[in-house]
DNA sequence: GTCCCAAACTAGAGCGCTCTAGTACCGATC
DNA sequence: GATCGGTACTAGAGCGCTCTAGTTTGGGAC
């Protein structure tokens, strides 16, 4: 920075306040500081410069590595971070790297702010981490306290899957389980309320999971049922335990939606590839990840006097998911019909 | 600081040899400064002290976010860079967010080196980068000079996944060629070498790339060749193309391995799951990441004097592949072994 | 010409650490 | 009792920025 200064014959404050971008240098000066800049190939010290200001600006970020909606949420989460200002730090979760241990670098690291995609750790834990800084935890809902939520409607994403089926006349519709996971018993909610609307529905329970691994096991279950008892339609936790159940369904010599109808969630890139053409609840990751940044946004530049932690709790933000129909579910057949 | 300082009676200076674990403090202190800031929930600025420090012990990675094997190399390079000492600053690449972008938040953030996975850069950027600081670049070979390469045989693979299929009697074996990807033109070497060494072989080369999207293509292509031109087996560029090109092959009623042997590249954990058992080459993901952190950890500690970009451009790390024989490969069937 | 004010610029004290060059102390040595 | 050597600890000057509180400059307005 002092040889930026020199060259360009000002004062290191003077080129702070070029990079800054902030107003008190004249167009000419800010040129010529540019130019200097561009010729040491000099670019600010993020560290230094966090230090030196009030605010660092930056917002942390848990996620997994390799997960694909993960993935989709990042994209949607660096371009509304830099538009409201701020900079990512981001901390990936691995199976030898605790969610807990990705947070503490974070805190380090001094973020303003730390949003969670898909934490697993325990309610009592994020309460005391927001009362510490603001916390907003993305796709999966915190039951109260000053925890920022960010997610989908998961419940009315299932009874979306549960009427498009129940449209189609299925009567026998099953629900492919999350288990634990986040969102899994909101959505599982979601499911018994639509499908106790009318009586002339039967509930079936498959246990499924977050991959294709726990879909195709359910698929050997759903398989061994005789046919009378057999469902017609199958509504999944999510898109890649809908593909693992229907990869082992058509193995098997059944046709989807032939035999069985098929919905999954999340309308992950793959479920719209032609050849997978899966019906889909979609999850809106750019729109969560634009909710996400402005409900800490909000907080941190706080509009009004009140930031901090005497404010009232934040309102969780939920989105309404958006039923995508392509060719993984058709109407129930004479046969399923029946059953 | 200061605060904890003050608490346990000592020197801010003391503090901080506790904290970073050097010598020069009595067990006893050592225990009182810990307990001071465990009560005042202290935690050391990385910011700062990266700064205070001359080295700031980071590694700096660009990553694609959301892509499954890059997923894997990073839990192998965060158990490696905490081994050597080091941190890892990630910086993730999105469809809206380059590669050159990624790298310029790592350089503002002074890591001491630089970590890319699958890198899309052309050779002449990487070059300019890699006369800044110690670079490597993971997955994709560069042609010379003084980035640092850590990658699979990738023409090793391919010549596996040629073998594997001609022991088996296959004479009509494709390429489901991945494009200009990282490691891709190595990759189709790897086939034509093989290929040519036995003049009962036949090439084809399908047009296939990274996702199940253009494998399912490929097989579109496929299944549009008359039987005798139709190849009886297919050595995929990566394991997602080949899930593809299955699924497509499958739904046309034809069956794998019965009817077309697949062979895939990676071992993605999907390719181990029971209803799809692929056969195909393994890219160890651990050792991968293993050599990144001991390349870069090498230069930057200079175990000799001559640390710095004088030295001799560091050798290139080959790593050898392994085929994983699973379910998608059967013995050529009378039919196929005629063509 | 004088006064005033905004715009353009600078000096220098932090930010929270690290790290060198010290001081204080204690037991062993002769 | 003076000297040594080593361990435990401290003072204080940076690291590369930011940012407040200035100082200087260049036009108008009268």
């Amino acid at each position: 920075m002092e040889h930026v200064a020199a060259r360009a014959g000002v004062s290191r404050a003077l080129v702070s306040i070029v990079f800054r971008g902030v107003a008190g240098a004249s167009e000419a000066t800010r040129e010529r500081v540019l130019a200097a800049a561009r010729e040491l190939d000099y670019r600010p010290d993020t560290r230094a410069s966090r230090l030196g200001s009030s605010r660092t600006r930056t917002l942390g970020v848990t996620f997994s590595v390799g997960h694909a909606f993960h993935g989709d949420l990042l994209e949607s989460l660096y371009t509304h971070a830099d538009a409201a200002g701020y900079e990512l730090v981001l901390s990936g979760v691995t199976p030898s790297r605790s969610e807990a241990a990705a947070v503490e670098t974070l805190l380090a690291e001094r973020c303003e702010g730390i949003i969670l995609l898909g934490s697993s750790q325990d309610t009592a834990r994020l309460e005391r981490l927001a009362a510490r800084l603001p916390v907003v935890s993305v796709l999966r809902p915190v039951a109260r306290g000053e925890v920022g939520v960010v997610r989908t409607d998961d419940a009315a994403g299932l009874r979306l899957s549960v009427e498009h089926l129940h449209g189609l006349g299925h009567r026998r519709i099953a629900l492919l389980d999350g288990g634990r996971t986040a969102g899994a018993a909101e959505r599982r909610r979601g499911y018994r309320t639509a499908m106790r609307r009318s009586p002339t529905l039967t509930e079936v329970v498959l246990t499924g999971g977050v991959t294709e691994l726990e879909g195709a096991e359910a698929a050997r279950t759903f398989l061994g049922l005789g046919p009378r008892e057999r469902p017609t339609a199958v509504a999944a936790f999510n898109d890649r335990c809908a593909i693992g159940f229907v990869d082992v369904v058509r193995q098997a010599g059944l046709h989807v939606p032939g035999d069985v109808s098929v919905v999954g969630f999340d309308d992950i890139t793959e479920a719209g590839y032609p050849h997978v053409a899966l019906t889909t609840v979609r999850q809106d990751a750019e729109r969560l990840g634009a909710e996400t940044v402005r409900t800490l946004a909000d907080r941190l530049d706080g509009g009004s006097s009140d930031r901090g932690s005497g404010t009232t709790p934040p309102a969780p933000v939920v989105i309404e998911p958006e039923l995508v129909v392509r060719a993984s579910t058709a109407p129930a057949t004479r046969h399923g019909a029946r059953s």
